[in-house]
DNA sequence: TCCAATTATGAGAAGATGCGACGTAAAGCT
DNA sequence: AGCTTTACGTCGCATCTTCTCATAATTGGA
């Protein structure tokens, strides 16, 4: 129980109108004074200090001052996304993507660079950091202008990002990835699960935009399950939440099994499919059906509102959802929504992104 | 996005000082306007100004004058906890209990009444009612007195408080449990999953009182999981999150099965193997993993600090447990903790006690 | 070109709240 | 009875928000 009775003065009342406009700000883009004022619930007198404070941290800015209508020109206020930045990166274990945003989440630069699956984890981890110097140099920031890290990875990440438990990634297991991408920008440092940064872009931008209870299925060659809850990341006491690999699902199969006794490239199946093979389709429903299994215990535990496929395997498209609805109304009370990843490749890296700029709205924005 | 643009003026600094007050006069007992003050991190007059609305209110009172120290006598302030009560059910197959609770929380009266389990839904709603109008008339509350019901019971109740789904209770199905409570005595009324309120209670005053994420095993005659995290219940969407019934596990044995196989009377064999009889034990050991086998489901993907087992096998106490740790190690990668109910057959009822609290603090209180 | 209409700004007054300081009250102790 | 101790109660001041009203800067039409 804090936050309670820290410092209930007049000044906590300055902290939340200031806030409560910079929200607006940023919801509603370039506004006039007034404008803002009604959106933040305050009076204009009130908005325009608070907007005096946020200009003189640079986090607004007076911008084009007037456009053509009646009456005396207002002022416009503007958020200054560019006042800060943070480095989301997805390290795979055969790719490596690094991206760049502003305080608005617009990434304005993204490097991938190849990796090999049998890399040690030194040379991995500088490859890591040049991808991400590399997008930090092409956008000119000065030292100090990323303000936040999040690395996203397979394995077992814990809370204060170690990764604990690695079996993809070679000499991963142990490493304090947090703290080692922290430390190139200086500035504070994340590492988190990749299914996990997965669901969180997903509900960030993604199919679960408009939902707060999901699962997220990372199916393929990195395989995992995400778990958001009220719109928060859950990953448990150890950070292995979604771990299911030790569950002993009754009828479970492999999807590397299933796609190798096909006989058949995964692509060329998932395109039969698209358009009606039935060999193609008993194939694809193969997979379903083992991703359901795995999404069955997460929906049977937290009956979410919405899985969302993601991974190699959901290039399969809609064949692929089909049958893993079919499949879950038969071992689900309650079946939820599914859904296609909306930005798959890119997802993790995404998330990274989101988890960073959480640590900055909470910390450096004050929101 | 709300709570940011409401009423920032200086009215909310007043609520929320008032709230750090009645929060310290709450937590920490009996205690003198300076005592206060210091607890709510506030000057004394603020928390003056406080408590006199708190006895406005109702909420606060002034108590005995002083005691034996030197020095003005200090003014000292109570809690009124006797200024609201609230009504916890638990509404089972075979029982009903019925519990009064002032606003500490503390049961000043509570009835057992026995049930049917062939009994119509009218007629358990009717003998519910009588348990629970006898506790509030032996307490002699007005009318207005009861500021907040709640109904737990087995089956998938949502977020409404109706029933969607009891296969234990007839004539259960689709009941608007919630609602009747309400108009019983012209209070919010609402309803729950018996596990999920058990939880509740432990995380409340039992042996998850220092732990925040927890899943509660209900085992025996009825039959359920309870979940909660960050300290607050999940139900799911539509209130059937920790239902597994339908998750196809490997090797899972019905408890009822095991005990009839096993020959002896339950009590008996629990009995037996609290004293080392090694046939018992292996009875039990039986009971541990079924019981393991569907927690492990819930471990693994929620990974909670901590397990609690209740219900009627948990009465097979620490050599259940003993055995229900061990096969837990085998199925999860970081096995959390194994621990007894507190409450055995009080903790739905005393759940429905701190939930319709929750309400209450909310809603009368504004905390 | 000038004037009215329109829209937003800017300054001042009023109300609410919180805190620090200082004098005062009420007890115990010698 | 007087001193010490502890807490109370009042006063004044600072901060923050809102309301009001006069003023400024445009547009559009006569």
């Amino acid at each position: 129980m804090r936050a309670l009775g820290v410092t209930n003065d007049t000044a906590l009342l300055r902290r939340l109108n200031t806030r409560a406009t910079l929200h607006a700000l940023r919801q509603g883009g370039p506004q006039t004074l007034t404008q803002l004022a009604r959106a933040a619930g305050l009076s204009r007198q009130t908005a325009e200090v608070a907007l005096a404070d946020l200009t003189e941290r640079g986090l607004a800015e007076e911008s084009s001052p007037t456009e053509g209508r009646a009456g005396r020109p207002a002022r416009r206020f503007r958020f200054r996304a560019e006042a800060g930045h943070v480095v989301g990166l997805d390290v795979g274990p055969r790719r490596i993507l690094a991206m760049l945003a502003d305080l608005n989440g617009d990434v304005t630069e993204q490097r991938w660079l190849d990796a090999d699956e049998h890399m040690p984890a030194a040379e991995r981890l500088a490859l890591a950091e040049r991808a991400a110097t590399a997008c930090v140099e092409a956008a000119g920031l000065a030292r100090g202008g990323v303000w936040a890290a999040t690395v996203g990875t397979s394995g077992v990440v814990d809370r204060s990002g170690r990764v604990s438990v690695s079996t993809l990634i070679p000499g991963w297991t142990g490493l304090d990835l947090g703290g080692h991408v922290g430390r190139w920008f200086g500035c504070p440092g994340f590492a988190a699960n990749d299914a996990n940064l997965a669901a969180v872009a997903e509900h960030w931008r993604g199919s679960a935009r408009h939902v707060d209870d999901l699962v997220y299925v990372l199916s393929g060659y990195r395989a995992g399950h995400g778990l958001l809850l009220d719109g928060r990341l859950r990953t448990g006491r150890t950070g292995s939440a979604g771990e299911l690999g030790r569950l002993p699902l009754a009828g479970w199969e492999d999807p590397s099994v299933v796609l190798g006794e096909a006989g058949r490239d995964a692509e060329e199946i998932f395109q039969a499919a698209q358009a009606g093979d039935e060999q193609a389709l008993a194939v694809v429903d193969r997979l379903a059906h083992g991703l359901a299994r795995g999404a069955s215990a997460l929906v049977l535990v937290v009956d979410p509102e919405l899985v969302v496929v993601g991974g190699g395997l959901s290039r399969a498209g809609e064949p692929l959802l089909e049958r893993m609805r079919a499949h879950l109304a038969e071992m689900c009370l309650n079946p939820p929504e599914v859904a296609l990843s909306t930005f798959g490749e890119e997802s993790i890296a995404l998330g990274a992104v989101r988890m960073a700029l959480d640590h900055v709205e909470q910390e450096r924005l004050g929101l």
